[in-house]
DNA sequence: ATGGCAGTTCCTAACTGA
């Protein structure tokens, strides 16, 4: 079974080259973020004419995710919604950044966690109140079959130094603060690991690269969209791989989309 | 860095992203 995750910066603008890659990437399951685009507008034909059951969660201009199935899922939610007191649903779950469903025992998260703006801003803070939530939400997750996880997308967290081009001085940069790296290791202490580290423990593998500066042709990037593994998931992963070949096209995606095998 | 690019919409300016 092959699980990907790839945030596209938008559906409309990069649905050819999310369908040329899944035509030579016959993947299980593909995990969008930054879809950009309202529900009725998502543009489903092209993906379901590949074979896929198509789960939406989208908004307009920001945010929006998408979970693509050769199979169809199962248990299928949106939001934090069933983990969040009333007062919170409004502020925690307006943005569209988080769907789930089962396929084959395994319960697939597909998340695009805040980016934070700045250290200490108000974004910065939603961020981390984010993060404990999504902590809860996945701990009720944990209490009901299929109890196998895959939690994976943008985490705009880079939660080692080897995960970033250049980690000098980066304690207040975003995606490498002490406060987010943490936030996200106490939702990791749930029992999830790092597909990723499990084949590859050395530096210089990133996942996103500025558009900026020319950051992907001097490979100035970060590695911040992962893929995490209940124990047993883990166990059985073959192989997890970043392939950079869509960034190297003309209007890419800032990101590139990674892959397990299990 | 009031920066850099790219996407979107309140669409040719302002916002958000990372």
């Amino acid at each position: 079974m092959k699980i990907a995750t790839w945030n596209v910066n938008s559906i409309r603008t990069r649905q050819e080259q999310v369908v040329d890659w899944l035509q030579t990437n016959k993947v299980d399951v593909l995990c969008l973020q930054e879809t950009k685009v309202v529900d009725p507008d998502f543009p489903r034909s092209p993906f379901e004419d590949l074979g896929y059951h198509l789960y939406i969660y989208g908004q307009k201009a920001y945010n929006g995710v998408a979970i693509f199935s050769l199979k169809p899922l199962e248990q299928v939610g949106t939001g934090f919604t069933a983990v969040l007191k009333e007062d919170e649903v409004g502020e925690l779950d307006e943005q569209k950044r988080v769907i789930t469903g089962a396929v084959d025992g395994v319960r697939i998260v597909n998340l695009y966690v805040p980016n934070g703006a700045s250290v200490g801003s108000d974004k910065y803070e939603y961020k981390l109140r984010w993060l404990k939530i999504l902590r809860e939400y996945l701990r009720s997750l944990l209490e009901k079959p299929p109890q196998a996880l895959c939690v994976c997308g943008d985490f705009n967290i880079a939660l080692e130094n080897r995960d970033i081009y250049n980690p000098k001085g980066r304690e207040k940069h975003i995606m490498a603060s002490p406060a987010e790296r943490q936030a996200l290791q106490e939702v990791l202490a749930l029992g999830l690991a790092d597909a990723f580290r499990k084949f590859t423990t050395e530096e210089g593998h990133f996942s996103w690269w500025d558009y900026r500066h020319d950051g992907f042709n001097r490979n100035r990037g970060w590695r911040i969209d992962h893929l995490y593994l209940t124990p047993n998931l883990y166990e059985q992963a073959t192989s997890c791989a970043i392939d950079i070949s869509p960034r190297k096209l003309t209007k890419p995606s800032d990101h590139a989309p990674v892959i397990v095998e299990l």
